[in-house]
Parts: structure tokens; C-alpha cells; sequence
RNA sequence: GACCCCGUAGCUCAGUGGAUUAGAGCGUUUCCCUGCGGAGGAAAAGGCCGUGCGUUCGAAUCGCACCGGGGUCGCCA
């Protein structure tokens, strides 16, 4: 796809280099800041220092020597001291883009950048045995974000979700499955119930050294493969993803695969000695399988002492099962920040022991959710906020709103739009701002309905859809292909957005940003809310006029709506 | 002690080498429903871009040092 913005851009970078003065190769061009009234600039600092020449004066002799075609997208070239501005041509922008978005569709914003090319997504990791809550809920929604980002980009994208279902912990789930019986109930209540049980199990442990002793056999009858101890531990691994499917399905996730960590169990013995034979580890004193002296990072362990794996041995495994399985490009981990230096350790070590040659592996590291208090969330603390119980109340909530605002609409149809709205607005808290930042649970600030928040850009879809609506009922002028009549500024404004869309994407890809998208998606509210305050649609001057700017509208809600799906943020029709 | 992330308006955040006036939202103070969804639009007030030194024709943006906050550092994940 060669999108209108890209042919702009192309078109200008070809007007330069034809004026004999410039190599295609020293084109560097900007974006100018929104105050300034030019679409494309060429800063002619660094080419005037090389011919030795004044920038101002190189500006001004480019302008004076660049020559437009007729059917050109740039419609103004102008030096403004150093630099070179261009300008669209706004007729001839409005009829591009608004036709390239009604006739791609749901494709509009995508490219084919990553044609035959594989990324593997590292998202999610619910620990099995336990409820989600809000320390998965910002590896889950951004890791989706980038899935959909990178489909969108061309790339076939497998998610994996790694699941937490193996380690120490399973003996004591076990043995107080054995002394309690199954939990009743289902979802997060069978888990909260088997959390409880746990806890108790745990404490009583602490004093009662059969039940210790219990627990223990346990944890060994499951490695060894006992089939008893392997039913048990399955029934938990089912209770725990059938809750998380809910989750899930609530916010549009869906991860092609969860081996999980259980799954590299046959696999770490060979890890580890590889890991020796190849000389980037050895086995100290004590027993340990120890990492020194790799790129200058602190020391850590592949093996136990008690010759019991580590985190890292099964993360070291993964890799080599997805080279082996998936040949990617690309693996990405959405993990939490607190494990970067983790993962660094993991990347070099797996790169020392010769795997992943030209992979690009990177961590996308969020940062930590705190409460009002400032606190960390923490089981511990009493202070946790689980997902399937975060997502009732926004929604809660959300119903209450469109109660109030929408009360004529169909009741199943307020279900559903409460739904879209507080679910969106979780989401969306997860993904207007870069994921690497801390971020407080402030219900006020998640659950906003104004400003920059997903109802907003919802709202917006919905106005669109009801212009349309109202267009087909009223029997007057549909959308029509009079397209050059788009020249009022707000309408212009709203054009020259519409077409960045598909740059959008790309940055937010290439950054793994999709607050990009977000920020994208507001824009464009923001810039609708405007043409909207100020253009008569339905009753526009001409009839012709009217075509047009339901064109327009049509359009905007096509690229809200693709930008919206992007975000996993659904888009009622009303609201 | 070492390393990583962050520090921009009262609050939450964009902007990360270039253009008179560093942008949004929330909050505050005003306006706009005889025109389509007011979950909207307009305007005002509010900023030594943590501090200092440096690089550069040019720094919120790059480098160094410091200060403040968060985090991590062999037998958890």
C-alpha cells in the first residue's frame, strides 16, 4: 500500500533532488511542529554546511528551482529562513485520502512491512493456582496491542502465553487440595477459594512439620511424573484458564499458544549442559551452575545447588524451543521492569551459548502499578485489585453512565455498551501512555469520561455513526464522491490527520508504543470534535457539500474505528 | 556500592537535536444548546522543561557530574 502521505513525501523528496542540488541521499526530512503552517520541511542546515553555503539563501534557491507537477499532492513549496516548507494541496488531499480510507477499510493504517517475517509475542503469564490481577492485566493488554500492531505491519505474530504453572509452590497446592478437597464454586471464586486454602496450607506448614513433609512429596511426586500428582495439577491449570478465557474474551485477547513453563521441563537437563560444555558456565563448590563475567553483568545461576532449575534455565529453553519451532525475526517479551536485568542476563547467555543469531530480542518493560497511597499492589498488603473484579466494577460503573445519558436505548443494548465503555476504559488506561512509566490505579483518571480517555474517542465513533445514520433515514444526499469541496480549515485539519494514520502505526510498531495509536485515535476525536462543532453536515450548504462531508465523516469513523481495534478498544455504533 | 527506568503547568502525560508563542487532558475562571449526540466546542490563567557544567551556529532533546523518586543485583518467579 503507498498511502497519500507517502506519496506527499515522496513527491517532495523527488521535487529536491530534481532541482540538481541535493542527493536523494541528503533529503532528510522533518515533520514540522503544528504551529508552524507547512506539512513537510527540509532543514537545509547540514546540506548548506557542506557546500558551504548560507542555509537561508540554500532555502530560498531550492524553492526558486523546484518545479511541481499538475497533479501534484504538494501544493505550496516556501523557504522560511532555513527552511524549505511544502504544503499539501488541500483539494487534491481531501480526494485522496478520504477515497484510499473508504476503499481500504478495516485495512486502512496497515502496510506489508513485515511480509515473511515472524515475531513471537511473550505476553500475558497468569500464575496458575491464582487469580489474575492487576500486575497481568499490563502484560496482557499491551502485549495483545503489539500482536495487533504487528499483524497490522504485515508480520505473522505467534503469542505465547508462558504460563506460571510449574515451581515449589505446586507441592503446597496440592497437599492442601489432598487436606481440603477441591474448592467449590467456579471462575475467580474456585480460584480465590483455592488461594485461601493455600495461604492456610502455607501457614499451618510453618508449624507442622508433616504437613511440610506432605507438601514436599507432593512437589517430588509432580516432577516425577506421577499420574495422580499430574491430574491434580491439571485440574488446576484448567480452573485457572478457564477464568482467564473470561478475562480474555471481556478484553478482546486472544494467544495462539501457552505451553507454559512446565512444558521445557524435559528440555532443562540439556540446557544445562550445554551451557557447560560450552564453556560460558561452570559448576561451582557448591554444586551451583553459575554465569560470570558475561558483558559486564552481575553473576547469576542456571542451576541450584540442589541441583533444583531456576527461572532462567526454563526461559533459556524457551528460546531455544521457539528458534527451533518458530524460526522468528523478532521475540518480544511484555514483562514487568523489575525483571530487566533478567532478561538482559537471559538475552546475553543465550546469545554466548550461539543461539539467536540476528534475532532481534527485546524486552518491553512496564512499570509498576501503585495504589492511591503510592503503594505497590501486593496480596500481602491487602491492597490487590484483580482483574475479573476491576473490570465488573468499571463496567458497574460505566452502566450507571449511560443509564443517566442514554436512557431510551434498548436494555441489552445498554448492557452492551456498558461493557464496550468500562472495559474500554481499563484498557485504555493501560495503553494512552508509555508502558514503561509507573502508573497509579486512580479510579477518576481510568473511568473518565472527558479528555483524553477511551469513552471520548468512543463518543466520537458514536457521533460519526449517527451523522450516517441519520443520513440514510433522512433520504437526502448520501456520501458522495465530491471531495474537493473539503477546503474549510477544520475539515482540512481533520483530512491531513485522517492521512497519518498509517505512519502511526508504523512509529507505534517500530517503538513497540501503542500509546502512538492512542495518541493517534485522540487526535483525531479531537480534530472531529472540531469539524464537527464548525461544518454543518446533514445540513451543509449544497447538497454536493453534504456528499462530502458524509464522505468525510464515513471516513473518520473507518480510521477511529481501525485505530480503535489496534488498542483492542471496541466502538458501539451508540452510546 | 554497582546497574536500569523516571524527573516537562497544581495533577496525569506528549514532545527526545532545530523555526516569533514547549503542547494536550484533568482541575480553576469565563463563554457557546432558535445547527446534526453538551460523554461536545471556544477562551483565559498556569512552565528558570530537577540542578550545574559542557558539546553545537542551535539543547527540554546529546555528554558528564550531582539532587530527588521508583526498581534490581547467584540458589523466587
Amino acid at each position: 500500500m503507498n498511502y497519500a502521505l507517502e506519496r506527499f513525501t515522496t513527491e517532495v523528496r523527488e521535487a529536491i533532488a530534481a532541482t540538481g542540488q541535493a542527493e536523494v541521499g541528503q533529503i532528510e526530512l522533518t515533520t514540522p511542529r503544528p504551529n508552524i503552517p507547512a506539512d513537510l520541511a527540509f532543514p537545509t542546515f547540514r546540506l548548506a554546511k557542506e557546500r558551504g553555503l548560507v542555509a537561508p539563501q540554500l532555502a530560498a534557491d531550492l524553492a526558486a528551482a523546484i518545479r511541481v507537477g499538475d497533479n501534484s499532492l504538494i501544493g505550496k513549496v516556501e523557504a522560511v529562513g532555513p527552511f524549505l516548507n511544502f504544503s499539501m494541496h488541500p483539494e487534491r488531499l481531501a480526494v485522496a485520502v478520504v477515497s484510499e480510507i473508504l476503499a481500504t477499510g478495516t485495512c486502512y493504517g496497515t502496510h506489508r512491512d513485515g511480509h515473511a517475517q515472524r515475531v513471537v509475542v511473550d505476553y500475558s503469564a497468569p500464575n496458575i493456582a491464582k487469580r489474575m490481577h492487576v500486575g497481568h492485566i499490563r502484560s496482557t493488554i499491551i502485549g495483545q496491542a503489539i500482536v495487533n500492531l504487528y499483524r497490522a505491519l504485515g508480520y505473522e505474530v505467534i503469542g505465547d502465553n508462558h504460563l506460571g504453572d510449574w515451581g515449589k509452590q505446586f507441592g503446597v497446592v496440592l497437599a492442601s487440595v489432598e487436606h481440603e478437597g477441591k474448592p467449590e464454586g467456579v471462575g475467580e471464586a474456585a480460584l480465590e477459594a483455592l488461594e485461601a486454602q493455600y495461604a492456610r496450607f502455607a501457614a499451618a506448614a510453618k508449624d507442622d512439620l508433616t504437613l511440610d513433609e506432605l507438601a514436599r512429596q507432593w512437589s517430588l511426586r509432580l516432577e516425577q511424573g506421577d499420574p495422580q500428582a499430574r491430574e491434580l495439577w491439571q485440574w488446576s491449570v484448567d480452573l485457572t484458564m478457564e477464568a482467564a478465557q473470561r478475562n480474555y474474551d471481556r478484553l478482546g485477547v486472544k494467544i495462539d499458544h501457552a505451553y507454559g513453563e512446565s512444558f521445557y521441563e524435559p528440555m532443562l537437563a540439556g540446557v544445562i549442559q550445554e551451557a557447560l560444555a560450552c564453556g560460558v558456565a561452570y559448576r561451582d563448590a557448591g554444586g551451583a551452575v553459575v554465569i560470570e563475567n558475561l558483558q559486564n553483568l552481575p553473576t547469576f545461576l542456571l542451576q541450584r545447588s540442589d541441583s533444583g532449575t531456576l527461572y532462567m534455565t526454563r526461559d533459556v529453553a524457551t528460546i531455544v524451543f521457539r528458534m527451533r519451532e518458530f524460526s522468528p525475526q523478532k521475540i518480544v517479551y511484555v514483562v514487568g521492569e523489575p525483571q530487566a536485568l533478567h532478561l538482559r542476563q537471559l538475552f546475553a547467555l543465550i546469545r554466548a551459548m550461539g543461539y539467536a543469531a540476528g534475532v532481534e530480542l527485546t524486552h518491553i518493560a512496564f512499570g509498576t502499578v501503585f495504589d492511591a497511597q503510592g503503594q505497590p499492589l501486593s496480596t500481602r498488603r491487602g491492597n490487590m485489585v484483580y482483574l475479573e473484579a476491576l473490570l465488573d466494577d468499571a463496567v458497574r460503573r460505566a452502566r450507571a453512565v449511560v443509564e443517566h445519558k442514554s436512557p431510551d436505548l434498548p436494555e441489552a443494548e445498554k448492557d452492551a455498551v456498558a461493557e464496550a465503555v468500562g472495559v474500554g476504559a481499563v484498557v485504555y488506561n493501560d495503553l494512552y501512555q508509555d508502558p514503561k512509566r509507573n502508573i497509579t490505579l486512580d479510579w477518576e483518571r481510568m473511568l473518565a469520561t472527558e479528555g483524553n480517555s477511551a469513552t471520548y474517542l468512543q463518543y466520537s465513533y458514536a457521533r460519526c455513526r449517527s451523522l450516517l445514520r441519520r443520513a440514510r433515514e433522512d433520504g437526502g444526499e448520501g456520501p458522495s464522491g465530491e471531495l474537493a469541496l473539503l477546503v474549510h480549515p477544520s475539515e482540512v485539519r481533520l483530512i491531513k490527520h485522517l492521512a497519518r494514520l498509517p505512519e502511526a502505526v508504523r512509529e507505534a510498531g517500530a517503538r513497540y508504543a501503542p500509546f502512538v495509536v492512542a495518541d493517534w485515535c485522540y487526535t483525531t476525536a479531537r480534530e472531529f470534535g472540531v469539524f464537527f462543532e464548525q461544518c454543518p453536515v446533514l445540513k451543509a450548504e449544497t447538497p454536493l457539500l453534504r456528499g462530502a462531508r458524509l464522505s468525510l465523516v464515513a471516513a473518520t469513523a473507518q480510521a477511529l474505528h481501525n485505530g480503535l481495534s489496534l488498542l483492542g478498544i471496541q466502538a458501539p455504533e451508540r452510546m
